[in-house]
DNA sequence: TGTACATCAGTGAACGCGCGTTCACTGATGTAC
DNA sequence: TGTACATCAGTGAACGCGCGTTCACTGATGTAC
C-alpha cells in the first residue's frame, strides 16, 4: 500500500529529489509498465526497437526482472501488438462515428470507407506500432483476440467484416463475393499503409499521404460497389 | 588468368580435393560473388538475414574484404534490392507475354492485370528478396533505377504506369484519374503480397494464396475499369 | 625478356555494441499460528 | 498483536551470440624501364 505525500520542490531540483527517493524493491505493476514501455519503444523505432532490455531499462528495473512476467521477448511483442490492434480499432470507430449519410446504402458504403480511412489514419499516426501489429506474430487466427478490441468490442478485422456483411444484407453485394471483397479492401488499405510508412512512398509529406489515402479508399469502394 | 584442368575424382573425395586446392589470394570477382551471396541470404531469411559478414563467409573471404567493394552494409542491401526489382520486372513480363486478348480494350485490361499478377507471383516466389526490394531503401526516386530493369528495359513501376497510360489513351480512363488509379492498383497488390508473405495471411497454403491473389486482381481491375 | 616497384585486393585480429537469456542470490510481502 | 516462515518479485553478474566496422599487414598483379 502507498501513502501519497505532496512535495513542493524548486523545478531545477525535481530530478535530484526524484532520484533520491528509493525505488521500492517490488515494482507493483511491472508487467503493465513493461508493456507501456514497449508501446513507447515501438512508437519510436518500430519492431526493431522493441527489445526486452530497453523496456526494463525504461521501467527502471534490471533486465532479468522481465522474466517474472514474460517467458520471452516474443510474449512482450505479442502484448504490444494486441494493444496496437485495439488502438487501430478505435481509430476506425472514430471515423465511423463521423459518418453522416442517412440513406441505408449510402451509409453502408460510408461505413466501409471509414474502416479503410481509420486503418490508414492509424498506420500514419503510429507507424511503429502498426508494424508490430502486422508483422511477425499475428495470423488470421488472432483476428478475434480479446485485447485487440476497440470501444465497440470489435477488432479491426471484425469491423471490416461487419461493414461488408452489411452491404450484403442490403443487396449491394452477393454473399459469395463478400470474402474476396473484404480481402481486396484489406489489401488495398494495408498496401497503401505499408507503402506510405515503410515503403517507397514514405518520404512524401503527411498531408499528401492523407489526401492520397482518402482518394485510394474512395476509388476502391466506388469501383467495387459504387 | 586461369588454366582449366579437368580432374576426375571418386565422388566421396570431391570435397577433400576441393578444399585442398588453394584459393587464389585475389578472388577475381568478389563484388559479384557478394551480391550473389546476398541474394541467396535474402532468399533464405529476408532483410534480417542479409548481413555483410555472412555474405563474405559464403564467398569464402574474410569479413574485411567486403569493404573493398561496398562502403557499408547498406550498399550491399541496395545492390540486392535492385536485382530483386529486376527479377520482379521479369515476373511481370512473363505474365504479360501470356496475354492473348485481341480486342484493344480487353488486351489493355489484361496487361494491367498481368502487372498485378506478376507482382504477386514474385512476392510469393521470393518473399525474402521482395522484402529487401520494398522496405528500408527504395523510394519513388528509385523507380527508374537502371539495374532494376527487366527484359523489356522497364522497371516494375514503369510497367504499371505504361499499362495505366495505355488505358488512358484508349479512353477507358480520364488522365486526371490515372495517378490515383496507379497508386490504388499498386497498393492493392502490394498489400496482398505483404499480408500473404509476412502478414496475417502468411500461413495459408501457397495454392490458396495464388487463387486469392488472382481473384483480388480480377475484382480490383473489373471494379476500377470494367 | 627480365626486374623493380607501385598499386591493388585480400587477411586476421580486434573493438564496441546490444541483444536474449540464465542463475544464484536477496529483499519484501503476507499468511498461519 | 507479535512472530516464523514460505512465497514472491526483484538484483546483478555473467554467458554466448553475431553484427558492422577499422586497421596494420601481406600476397598478387601488372606496368615502366
Amino acid at each position: 500500500m502507498w501513502t501519497v505525500f505532496t512535495l513542493r520542490v524548486p523545478k531545477p531540483y525535481a530530478r535530484v529529489v526524484q532520484d533520491a527517493i528509493p525505488r521500492p524493491y517490488h515494482h507493483g505493476d511491472l508487467r503493465a509498465a513493461l508493456v507501456r514501455a514497449g508501446v513507447e519503444l515501438a512508437r519510436e523505432g518500430g519492431l526493431a526497437a522493441l527489445t526486452l532490455r530497453e523496456a526494463t531499462r525504461r521501467a527502471g528495473v534490471s533486465a532479468g526482472a522481465a522474466y517474472r512476467h514474460f517467458a520471452s521477448h516474443e510474449e512482450l511483442t505479442f502484448a504490444v501488438g494486441a494493444l496496437a490492434l485495439s488502438d487501430m480499432a478505435r481509430a476506425i470507430e472514430r471515423r465511423q462515428a463521423e459518418v453522416v449519410e442517412e440513406n441505408d446504402l449510402e451509409r453502408a458504403l460510408a461505413m466501409l470507407r471509414a474502416v479503410g480511412l481509420g486503418y490508414i489514419d492509424y498506420a500514419l499516426d503510429e507507424p511503429g506500432n502498426f508494424e508490430v501489429a502486422m508483422f511477425g506474430l499475428f495470423t488470421l487466427a488472432h483476428t478475434t483476440l480479446e485485447p485487440a478490441r476497440g470501444e465497440t468490442g470489435r477488432t479491426p478485422y471484425e469491423l471490416l467484416v461487419d461493414a461488408v456483411t452489411n452491404l450484403v444484407s442490403l443487396g449491394a453485394l452477393r454473399a459469395e463475393e463478400s470474402y474476396t471483397v473484404a480481402i481486396t479492401c484489406w489489401s488495398t488499405v494495408h498496401g497503401f499503409a505499408t507503402l506510405a510508412t515503410r515503403g517507397p512512398l514514405r518520404e512524401l509529406p503527411r498531408e499528401a499521404l492523407d489526401d492520397q489515402g482518402a482518394e485510394v479508399v474512395r476509388t476502391l469502394v466506388a469501383g467495387l460497389l459504387g
